[in-house]
DNA sequence: CGATAAACGAGACGGTACGTCGCGTCTTCTG
DNA sequence: CAGAAGACGCGACGTACCGTCTCGTTTATCG
């Protein structure tokens, strides 16, 4: 998304002058994010990036052709630093894990993500190519988790093979955004436990769970 | 939402003077609507609105208090104008019921309607009650509509009562949402028939339609 | 200068809509003059005078069409309220006028009507008439006080109608122009009166003064 | 103006290095002229001067400190090549003299001077010294020309040793000045013929010329 | 003769003013 | 008096230019 200059073939233009400071492009980003989790989407303004990175406005527009672009690489680049799934619980059951992963923390950062999202929403149906970014950033990691938990018990055989994981790996963030984005409700345990109880595990073909205890 | 000045309260005033031609509401929205799906949510002015419907701005803003109100309520109106569901099937099965619902047309209308949504989505956010009013126009009803079905099946002993129809009346919107607006995938009926199968009769303990027999 | 509008033939438009409220006119015009007399020409803004004027940047870019034309206008203005030579001495012989006419105040103000003729100087080439409007302004009426003064002397028979007074009326303001702008050194009496008696006085063919007393 | 680093001074700096190649000086300030010429003071821009140069912005800031100082030299450098004074007329009268400088070319160079002379001419008032440049290389020729064609015709005794020939020579500069930049009438004989003999030559003693011809 | 230090073309940098556009309000005139 | 037309104050947008800085290269002097 950064990349204005067409990768093309082999780099034919020497690229005489002063080479655009690449390093800067984290903290303008960092900086473009501060001001959009401060101020909101609507609310965030280049010269207010601008001033907070102390960079000209001139740089951003060099590098990024419009806001929208820059929020856009913003968000995707929120991708790294955001909290990851690498580290995946392993209990040895797909609902110990999918219930593991019900965390405070992890909420908070869902629901942020999700406002970030809706902020984006109304650009994503213009530029192609630019859901895939927010897609990638916002959801799909908790999306790629789901999957892996998934994949997990169809190796171990607790589950059939012909579950359809790619589906059912997206019912719970699909479930999250319309909760917090249209219903305005907050997303608790409860709400995560009834997915996981009343529509995951039914369709995986596992029962409920053999001790009452929940949680 | 329209109604800025309640009329149902002491009315003191006699109203003196032209009345407000009420009529115009319905040529303003739509206006507002062609505007809409024309030039995108961030592209529409409320002069070009103005100017579709040949009125004055002021004549907007007497009866809206802003761009996102008047967007609401074009939004709003279209519910009436839309395919409601208050013809259901019903088929005498829950399974039979939802496939019935799968339509063309209705798939196209949903489309349209989330389109709408990306574009009020960062405003949902700001503005509380906004949301509501998205959701009742263009989600609710087809909730609604699952909710009934569900409902209707466990009145005639099709499904346990224990059934959160509330929580799985939600999905196959929320799926057709995530999948429209953020993986920008085409909606079809396998799709929905893999939702239908894979999630829904799982989770209110109807097993795959094998043989007409419901278990 | 400020007719936006071309005045055409007829006034076939009916001008509907709100009139632009040309009382405010000259209330920029001062507010641009003020800024321009304390910023001077360079570090004169847009928005210093929108600011000062307690209007909007839109307000003044529909009346004007660039900052150039702004201040050309309000220079155009300052004829008004800068000192006129309505009140001419009278003194029975032209040495005698021109020189009543030498005040420290009228010094001064050409000499502030030559600072900001230099701003705007390089703009009178490029447009058309605009050099009308500075010379209107800012030279003319001290051009005109020296040919009344001469027609004066003509008509009592002091000096020949043969001079050419057009021209000799000029002598004095662009002396003092070339003075001030281009050699930077003050106009003084002295100076002047050089003027008065080694140049003008010759050349309308009046001698020296009869007696050596010069005030 | 181009020296920026005086080499006059102890010189404890070896001067390592590519010397600064001065040769181009001539090439930069020619570029400059011709932007200058083409698209006037205000619309002339470094990175033109830069690109009709084929160099560097930093070479040109190396040189000259800013813009302004850039266009001075660039002037100050036509005077070498314009038409210089080093070839007075030596006609035996003082208007004969005067009268045998009145040549097509010699306006043609002085309107062109002009010109720049007005671009510049926002600026003397703020740099100080910068105004002796703009005089030096634009009036002052002109100026000297006409102080020695006095003096020749004092020395000869053909006007009084007390004309005020430092005055005097600056009418005719002044006053073509004036009719360019103000009045924007061409200079042609018919005005310079008047300035001469309806001012300078009365001012300077002398009566209409013998014989009524006057080329 | 090789090292070195400055100047070179090119262009990115921080900053600032420009002129445009949209919002929501206010004013004028017409029906 | 409602309604159309549109000017108003405000403020963000994206562009252009200034004067500085940083690249990688070239060139002249010094060791």
């Amino acid at each position: 998304m950064t990349q204005l200059d067409i990768p093309g073939t082999t780099e034919h233009s020497p690229r005489l002058g002063r080479k655009r400071d690449h390093t800067r492009d984290p903290e303008i980003l960092a900086a473009a994010l501060e001001v959009l989790a401060e101020t909101g989407y609507d609310g965030m303004t280049i010269d207010m990036v601008a001033a907070r990175a102390k960079a000209g406005k001139a740089t951003l527009y060099r590098r990024w052709p419009s806001k929208g672009e820059l929020i856009i690489d913003a968000v995707a680049c929120m991708k790294q630093s955001g909290n990851d799934y690498s580290r995946l619980p392993d209990t040895g059951s797909l609902r110990g894990d999918l219930v593991a992963m019900i965390k405070p923390l992890s909420i908070k950062d869902s629901e942020k993500k999700l406002q970030i999202l809706a902020g984006l929403m109304s650009m994503l149906s213009h530029d192609p190519g630019l859901a895939d970014a927010a897609n990638a950033a916002l959801l799909e990691p908790k999306v790629a988790a789901n999957r892996v938990l998934m994949q997990r018990a169809i190796e171990r055989g607790e589950i059939s093979a012909g579950c359809d994981i790619d589906l059912l790996s997206l019912i719970t963030p699909s479930m999250v955004a319309y909760r917090v984005l249209i219903l305005r409700k907050p997303v608790d345990s409860a709400f995560l436990l009834s997915l996981i109880d009343g529509v995951l595990m039914p369709a995986v073909g596992l029962g409920p769970p053999t001790n009452g205890k929940t949680d």
